[in-house]
DNA sequence: GCCAACGTTGGC
DNA sequence: GCCAACGTTGGC
């Protein structure tokens, strides 16, 4: 079982627009890393911290967790839809997606300031200069220190 | 709104 | 295969 850290903007999609719907498409990824790690290595069961970036405050908001292994990500076939890719095709489709579904808010959220100065979130990805990937690995301790700053 | 960081594209 | 140009992300 492995740990992730999902970026969402809040004004596209938040954690109370997924504590409404309960479960989510987690589509639109279109970079090859976190497809990779998307693809290759999420599996029904991870958990997943939930993080709103682009807005105030930045912070780790919620938990959720995967639902389903990874299947073809379909916006990419559809000429009308804002993720469209000519070059994913449906016998060899290029981008992937997984459903997340809503564990929880965390009753306080943690700060992208808390996280860099706290002496083991710190070293986060999320906390690295120029981390712009939506879809990030996460350490099991990290996890852990979440949830117990979190509660 | 600015801009650093980074990924992608395309000319050569 | 290099690299300049360009586009996007996302913190500040």
């Amino acid at each position: 079982m492995q740990y992730w850290l999902f970026k969402s903007e809040p004004s596209a999609y938040s954690i109370d627009d997924l504590a409404r719907d309960s479960k989510t498409h987690w589509d639109g990824v279109r970079n090859f890393q976190a497809r990779n790690y998307l693809r290759d290595q999420m599996r029904i069961g991870d958990k997943v911290l939930f993080y709103h970036s682009n807005t105030d405050p930045l912070a780790i908001v919620g938990v959720a967790e995967i639902s389903c292994d990874p299947y073809p990500d379909h916006t990419a076939f559809d000429p009308n839809d804002s993720h469209y890719d000519p070059k994913s095709k449906l016998a060899t489709p290029t981008w992937y997606m997984v459903d997340i579904t809503f564990t929880r808010k965390l009753n306080k959220p943690i700060t992208l300031p808390e996280i860099k100065a706290d002496p083991i979130l710190q070293h986060m990805v999320v906390a690295q200069k120029g981390s712009r990937l939506s879809v990030q690995p996460v350490l099991e301790e990290h996890f852990k220190r979440v949830e117990l700053l979190g509660s």
